[in-house]
DNA sequence: TCCCATTGCATAGATTTCTAAGTAATTCCT
DNA sequence: AGGAATTACTTAGAAATCTATGCAATGGGA
C-alpha cells in the first residue's frame, strides 16, 4: 500500500469533477451567453461572427483589417471570412487605402449604423438577465477574478 | 433637451464597454482556456472536440450516444462527428445494443483508458495556473456567481 | 536603383459546432 | 395485428474558427 501522501495525490488526479473546474464553469457560461445572443440577433440578420466586428466598428469605424483583427481578438483569416459575409449583407464597405494600397479600410454602411443602438441594447439586456439576483459586490469580485484568470492564462506560452 | 432620465438612459445604451460586460469577460476567459487546453492535448493526439467526450466516458464508459450528448452538453450531430473522429483515432468502439438495436453503446479502448490520468492532470494543471494568486474565498464566490449566471441564462427561452 | 525583407491581406484545408431534415427501430393505441 | 407516434441516430449544409501558406505592395540597404 502506498504512503498516504502518494494516495492523496493519486485520488486528487483521478477525481476532478467539472463542477470544481473553473474551465468547465467558464465554458458552460460562455455557451449560455452565445446561445442567447445568437437567438436575439438573428432576427436582425446579424450572425454571432459578425457581432464582434460590428461592436468594434461602432466605435472605431474605418479601421484596417489588421487593426480590426487585433481589436476583436481573432486571427486574420477569420476576419476575412466575417467581413466577406458582412459585405454581402450590406453591413460594411471595404475601401482600398490610397496612401498604402495593401491596406483595406473597413467602413460601416448606414444600415449597420442604424442597427447600433438596438443591438447594443440587446447585449445589455442579456448581461442584465445573466446578472439578475447577484449581489453587486459579488459581481465586482467576479469581474476581477475572471479577468485575472484570463491574464494568468494569457501569460503562458505552452 | 431631453429630461435627465431620458438622457441617462440614452447614454447608458450608447456606451457599453466590453470591460463591464460579463459576456465579454466570459468569452475572453473561455478562449484563453481553450487555447491552452488545445496546445497541451494535441501532443497526445487528442483534439479539443474529443476531450469533452473522453472526460465523460472516463467516468461513464458504455453510455449511448444520446446520453453522452446530454452529459457533454452538445447536440447529437456534434456527437456523431466527434465520435467518428474518436473511432478513427482508436479511442472508442461503437457497439450496437442488442436489447434495443437503435442504440449505440460507446466504449473506450485500452488506449483511451491509458490516457486518462495524464490528461486529467493536464486539465488540473491548467486550472491551477488560471487560479494562481486568487484568494480561495474569491474563488469560491466566483464559482457560485458564474454558475448562477449560467443557470439564469439557461432558464430563458428566447 | 534594385533586390529582399516586411507588411497586409487572401486562400486552402481542417475542426468544432449548430439547425433542419432524414432513416430505422421500437412502442403504443385501437 | 397494424398504423401512428416516438426514439436513436445520421446526413446535409452552414457558420465560426484555427494553422499554414501564398501573393502583392511597400520600404530599406547595398
Amino acid at each position: 500500500m502506498p504512503p498516504p501522501s502518494a494516495k492523496a495525490k493519486s485520488v486528487r488526479v483521478l477525481e476532478f469533477p467539472p463542477r470544481l473546474s473553473s474551465g468547465y464553469l467558464v465554458r458552460d457560461a460562455h455557451r449560455a451567453f452565445q446561445r442567447l445572443l445568437e437567438r436575439r440577433i438573428t432576427p436582425y440578420g446579424v450572425t454571432r461572427g459578425q457581432w464582434y466586428f460590428l461592436r468594434v466598428l461602432w466605435t472605431h469605424d474605418g479601421l484596417s483589417q489588421r487593426e480590426l483583427s487585433a481589436r476583436v481578438g481573432m486571427m486574420e483569416p477569420t476576419t476575412v471570412i466575417a467581413l466577406r459575409s458582412m459585405e454581402r449583407s450590406g453591413l460594411i464597405h471595404r475601401l482600398r487605402s490610397d496612401d498604402d494600397r495593401r491596406k483595406v479600410r473597413v467602413l460601416l454602411t448606414a444600415k449597420a449604423k442604424r442597427l447600433r443602438n438596438e443591438l447594443l441594447a440587446v447585449a445589455r439586456t442579456i448581461t442584465e438577465e445573466a446578472e439578475a439576483g447577484i449581489d453587486m459586490r459579488d459581481l465586482a469580485s467576479f469581474r476581477r477574478v475572471i479577468a485575472r484568470m484570463t491574464a494568468n492564462l494569457d501569460l503562458i506560452e505552452r
